[in-house]
DNA sequence: CGCTTTTGACCGGCGC
DNA sequence: GCGCCGGTCAAAAGCG
C-alpha cells in the first residue's frame, strides 16, 4: 500500500502540480460534501488574529507554520499553479510570503476558511471537553471532513467520531475531520504559562512511524526541531514531548507533541511562539538524529525513529520540508491568547495574492527532491502511520483516501 | 565535532 | 504559604 505513503511534501507536490484539487470525496460516507465555496468561512472574530499584524512582531511570522495550510477555497490552495484557485481543496503546506499584506495574516495556521454553515454548534453530541467551551469556542468547530485533496465535507452528524473537536486540553475526538477551533483565553482549560499564542493541530498519528522510544509519533515538518523534554501529563496516558526549533539559534518557536488522550490515533501538536527566521534552507541536524533504541526491524518505535531521522536527513539534503504530511484528516485549533482573535479576517485579497514562496523560490529540483523523499520517510509515514493504524476506525478510510489521492496524483508526481 | 535524544532536576504559575 | 503540575534546563550518552 505504498500509495498511502507520503507526507506533507506530497501535498505540496500535489499543490504545486495543481492537481490536488481533484479530490475524491471524503474518506467516509459523510453527507455529501458541500462545495468548498460553502465551506469557506471567515472565522468568527474569535479566531482571527489580526493577521495583518504580526502577533509576535517578527518578520517571519507568516512562515511559522510549514505544517499546515487549510484550504477550503481557492487561493489558499493554489500552489505553483495559482491558476487553480478553484480548487476546493484542503491542504497542508508550508507557506512563505513575500507579500507584506499576506505576511501579516496569521501566525501559525492563519489561513483556514471554513464555511459558517459548517460550523458545528455546541449542541452537538460531541462528548468533548470542548463542550464546556460552548459559545466561546469561536465557533470554529467546523466538523468538516477533509480529503487529502482539500475537499472539505461537512459532517454534521452527532457521531463522536464525526465531531472533531479539539478541546482546550488538546483532546481530539475524531480523526475523520478537520476542526478549526479558536477559543478565547477564558475558555482555556489548560494551564498556560503567561499569555501565549498557541496553535493546536491534530493529525492522525502515524502510529508505527516516527515514533520515538517514548512511543510518540512526531511527523516532521519543514523546520528542524530538537526535543528538549518530555513529561507525562496528568490525566493522559501519553507523555508530551517538547520541541524547540533548532533551525536557528535564538528561535523561540516551540511545539509540543502528544497523543490525544481521547483518541490515541490522533496526534496533537501544539505550536507555541513563532519562528524568527526564514525557512531553513538546510537542516544542520543530522548527527544524532538516527539514534535508535532498538532494532528497527523488530521495534516499530525504533523504526519510526529511524524513519524520522531519515526524513531529517533527507531534508538536509533536499532542503525540503520533511513532512508536510498531508494527513487525510486532521484537526486544527487555533488558540490565540490575545486580542488577535478578535480581528481575524480572511479577505479575498489574501486568496488572490497569496503565493506560497515554497513554490516560488524552490530550486528547480524541488519536486525532484520530493520524489526522492517519498521513497522512505514519507512512505513510511503514511504507510505505517495511516495504513498501519488499524486500531483506529479511520485507518481504512485513510487508506482509501490516500489511495485515491495517489491515484490522482500519480501524474503530478512526475514533475 | 556537532548534533541529537533521554531524563531527572529545577523553576514558575496557579489553585487551595 | 504550600503543593501540584506543566514547562524548561542541562548533563550524559549516542550517532554520523
Amino acid at each position: 500500500m505504498d500509495n498511502f505513503q507520503g507526507d506533507l511534501t506530497d501535498v505540496v507536490r500535489g499543490i504545486g502540480s495543481g492537481q490536488v484539487s481533484t479530490s475524491p470525496g471524503p474518506p467516509e460516507g459523510p453527507p455529501p460534501a458541500p462545495r468548498t465555496s460553502d465551506l469557506q468561512v471567515d472565522l468568527p472574530s474569535a479566531t482571527a488574529p489580526s493577521c495583518h499584524t504580526n502577533p509576535f512582531g517578527d518578520p517571519f511570522v507568516s512562515m511559522t507554520d510549514p505544517l499546515l495550510r487549510l484550504t477550503a477555497n481557492s487561493g489558499y490552495f493554489s500552489g505553483a499553479g495559482d491558476e487553480n484557485k478553484s480548487n476546493n481543496s484542503f491542504a497542508i503546506f508550508p507557506k512563505v510570503f513575500d507579500n507584506d499584506h499576506i505576511k501579516g495574516q496569521c501566525s501559525v495556521f492563519p489561513r483556514i476558511r471554513i464555511s459558517q454553515s459548517n460550523i458545528i454548534h455546541d449542541d452537538s453530541t460531541c462528548n468533548s471537553p470542548a463542550m464546556g467551551t460552548q459559545g466561546t469556542t469561536a465557533a470554529v468547530s467546523a466538523a468538516a471532513v477533509a480529503s487529502p485533496w482539500g475537499m472539505i465535507n461537512v459532517d454534521t452528524t452527532n457521531s463522536p467520531r464525526n465531531c472533531l473537536l479539539v478541546d482546550n486540553s488538546n483532546n481530539t475526538l475524531s480523526s475523520s475531520q478537520i476542526q478549526i477551533s479558536s477559543s478565547s483565553p477564558r475558555n482555556l482549560g489548560i494551564k498556560r504559562r503567561k499569555s501565549q499564542a498557541k496553535k493546536v493541530v491534530c493529525i492522525p498519528a502515524p502510529a508505527a512511524m516516527n515514533s520515538r522510544s517514548s512511543g510518540e509519533v512526531v511527523p516532521s515538518d519543514l523546520w528542524a526541531w530538537r526535543k528538549y523534554g518530555q513529561k507525562p501529563i496528568k490525566g493522559s496516558p501519553y507523555p508530551r514531548g517538547y520541541y524547540r526549533c533548532s533551525s536557528s539559534k535564538g528561535c523561540s518557536a516551540r511545539k509540543q507533541v502528544e497523543r490525544s488522550r481521547t483518541d490515541p490515533n490522533m496526534l496533537v501538536i501544539t505550536y507555541t511562539s513563532e519562528h524568527n527566521h526564514p525557512w531553513p534552507t538546510q537542516r544542520n541536524a543530522l548527527a544524532g538524529s538516527t539514534r535508535s533504541t532498538s532494532s528497527p526491524s523488530s521495534n516499530p518505535s525504533s523504526k519510526s525513529a529511524t524513519a524520522s531521522s531519515k526524513v531529517s536527513q533527507k531534508n538536509n539534503k533536499t532542503h525540503l520540508p520533511s513532512s508536510s504530511t498531508h494527513p487525510p484528516h486532521y484537526t486544527v485549533k487555533e488558540e490565540d491568547m490575545e486580542e488577535r482573535q478578535d480581528n481575524m479576517e480572511f479577505d479575498k485579497d489574501f486568496d488572490d495574492t497569496y503565493r506560497p514562496e515554497l513554490f516560488q523560490h524552490q530550486p528547480e529540483d524541488f519536486f525532484a527532491d520530493l520524489d526522492e523523499l517519498e521513497g522512505d520517510s514519507l512512505t513510511m509515514l503514511l504507510s505505517q502511520g495511516f495504513a498501519g493504524d488499524s486500531s483506529g476506525g479511520g485507518s481504512l478510510e485513510n487508506k482509501n483516501v490516500f489511495s485515491d489521492f495517489f491515484d490522482d496524483d500519480d501524474s503530478s508526481r512526475s514533475l
